[in-house]
DNA sequence: CAGGAATAATTTCTGGACGGAACTTAAATT
DNA sequence: AATTTAAGTTCCGTCCAGAAATTATTCCTG
């Protein structure tokens, strides 16, 4: 009886109640808790929570561990539960136009091993395989989370630019190439759940996630839960005027957010064809051309943060991604932004910089694998009980 | 047993089970409903349907009527249930800087009666006192919900720019001038929950909700609930700029979407004063400064209708208000607008425009109480549990 | 028109999950 | 040793799902 089996990690998810995925998701978002917190958070009974934990710590998914702070008060100390993250791994993939990154994760999203290789070809079947075949490097994996810049749709890759792709059933294929449960999301939604869940925005019940890379790409979580057009579509502010002369967009319009934060566009205006790296050090060194480019794209990032901020009024808005270094060197013209469009006290405004790797990516797939897999919407392709859609309570809505 | 004592209406709630608020809900919002199919919709077994609605019947807020359609089939025909509206009545107050409409409506938000007079103080108290005064004209009310202009938290207005009201706990002081249970809110956001429980919106997990009036107000849905500001704070896209120059708008800026549609502006830039009627007639009569402002502010609402629709990608876009003439007049330019901004396939945008009378604010007002009443949220001033804050399971987290 | 067939609703039974109360055990501080 | 706080246990009542039988009401068919 003491000894058991379950000691090393299984593949198989174990069948969990519905009371002990919320004590799990709780552990997992809110840090190592003691049975009595979880008990007031969840509003749940002594007897469940006890009986709910010991299926969870039989089951290796919880184990008792040192508090980080000793909480204190006088009187026994509490047995704090943590996620026991080597219980289960996930795979994260993130697909770009010409490479495949890969990011093996615990059950707590901790990076265990990450790699990439090129993409072999665009051809919808042949990156499924591919995706198996990394997978099959990986064994003991529990499930496989793929995040791609396009619009999905309950794992439906509905539209892909780079790989052109139209209608592509991911989610189905790769499942049905690896055996594994498996889940498909948009990278920036899938950026934007992993920080929700694992990031600085834990657990928080509204936040703007916004990224800034090649382009810029923004993520919403409102009322707890990650916003998801109902068509598949993320949230788009990209095209919104900045409100000064701005280079020619993509969209035939001038001085659009993105027209003054896309790399290629703002590299594009500089002499030469510096890399962004190359642009960056022009400006640290001063050179006013480069200068005003960073300048100006600062500022439209300040105006999108100011107009998300004004549309959800978010707890926080986190800034991420690997065009970071804009914010570091244009800080001040980014404020700027803000202020010229938020249009409340700005303190209410909370804005956190987040460092970002490219890893990140990767890593947010595997999350998606994991809130799947927690969440159970991962057992088969079923997306049949999507809308019950009654109107729920409000801002008491929570259970 | 069959003659039972309530069927008169009684003013107070009765004390329901989470499973009956919730069947009662789904009769409320989607129609007369057979129990089958509320089972099946609300994912219930037989025995609960049939113990819950009998409490319900019994309790005079359900009935049994006739079906709509006769649903073709054999078989024994469905008992359709139906919310008996004249069970409870409801007070619903819109407050503007000089007057105070009422709008009494039954359980379905059916309006029965409607009211206004002019404010008589803008202090408080005597607000307050006015309130409880009308109240007391309607015996048997079972609620009173006020909707106003201004930024309301949780009952408390946090600030009302035309009343000049700062952090003003209406919700408590008017619940204890008249004794019965009290919502307040934003009236944009009292508005857009009316239509998402009673409208054309009814039921659906996305939406926005457009208001065009003297100003532009804009509330959201989004995965079934209403969008509530973490700081009280309304979702405002009014000074988003439309890309055209413009006039100078109140925020210092020239062609944000506000100034173009504020009435006020509107009518200065026509020669004499004309008022809004007046103005319109000008238009219709072909006079080409009339048309033009006109024009521009059909256009700049559909820029705001294409940037709500990219930031949420609604299941419908609902456009009311009194300003509604404004569509009618210079529909061609509002989905102009709509074309420059919404970035994806226009077929996914679906418009709905709502006739408007001034008295649907009254009655969101109502609407209001008759939320809290139903969700439970009204029995006292608590606000302590608002916070659990665990993210939910995405798209799958209904219930 | 009588007798199925079909569908709706109720009832009864069983079993499981949970909450609340009260008690016990455990482990720390004072 | 007393106090304090955490956690487990037992008992009981409630709520609900699922299965199966029953009753009710219609249409359809011969």
């Amino acid at each position: 009886m003491s000894s058991e089996p379950g000691d090393r990690a299984t593949s198989s998810w174990p069948d969990l109640s519905e009371v002990a995925r919320d004590v799990l998701l709780e552990v997992l978002i809110h840090g190592p808790l003691s049975r009595a917190e979880i008990a007031h958070r969840l509003r749940l009974s002594r007897p469940t929570l006890t009986r709910v934990t010991r299926v969870l710590v039989r089951g290796g998914l919880l184990v008792e561990g040192a508090a980080a702070k000793p909480r204190s008060s006088a009187g026994r100390p509490a047995e704090m539960l943590h996620v026991r993250g080597a219980a289960h791994h996930f795979l994260g993939v993130k697909l770009t136009a010409e490479r495949l990154f890969a990011t093996v994760t615990d059950l707590t999203a901790t990076p265990v091993e990450t790699t990439d290789e090129a993409l072999r070809s665009h051809e919808p079947d042949q990156v499924v395989a591919q995706i198996a075949e990394v997978a099959a490097t990986f064994p003991g994996i529990t499930g496989i989370g793929v995040a791609l810049g396009g619009i999905v749709l309950d794992g439906l890759v509905a539209r892909h630019e780079f790989l052109h792709w139209t209608d592509v059933p991911l989610k189905a294929a790769v499942s049905r190439a690896t055996g594994l449960p498996t889940a498909v999301d948009n990278d920036v939604q899938a950026l934007t759940t992993a920080q929700h869940w694992f990031g600085p925005g834990a657990g928080l019940r509204s936040m703007a996630v916004i990224t800034v890379g090649a382009g810029v790409g923004t993520g919403l979580i409102v009322n707890g839960a990650l916003v998801e057009g109902s068509h598949g579509l993320p949230p788009h502010f990209s095209h919104t005027l900045v409100g000064r002369d701005g280079p020619q967009c993509g969209c035939g319009r001038r001085g659009c957010i993105s027209s003054f934060l896309m790399t290629h566009v703002m590299l594009r205006r500089l002499s030469g064809h510096p890399t962004y790296a190359e642009a960056l050090d022009r400006v640290r060194a001063g050179d006013p051309q480069a200068r005003q480019v960073f300048d100006e794209a600062g500022y439209a990032l300040g105006v999108l943060i100011g107009t998300v901020a004004n549309v959800t009024d978010p707890q926080k808005v986190l800034l991420t991604g690997d065009g970071l270094p804009l914010y570091e060197i244009a800080s001040r013209h980014v404020h700027d932004g803000i202020g010229d469009t938020y249009e409340d006290d700005p303190d209410l405004l909370e804005l956190d910089v987040q460092p970002f790797d490219f890893s990140e990516w990767a890593r947010s797939g595997a999350v998606l694998a994991i809130k799947a897999t927690i969440t159970g919407d991962i057992v088969e392709g079923r997306t049949d009980q999507v809308g019950t859609s009654r109107p729920t309570a409000g801002r008491s809505a929570g259970r």
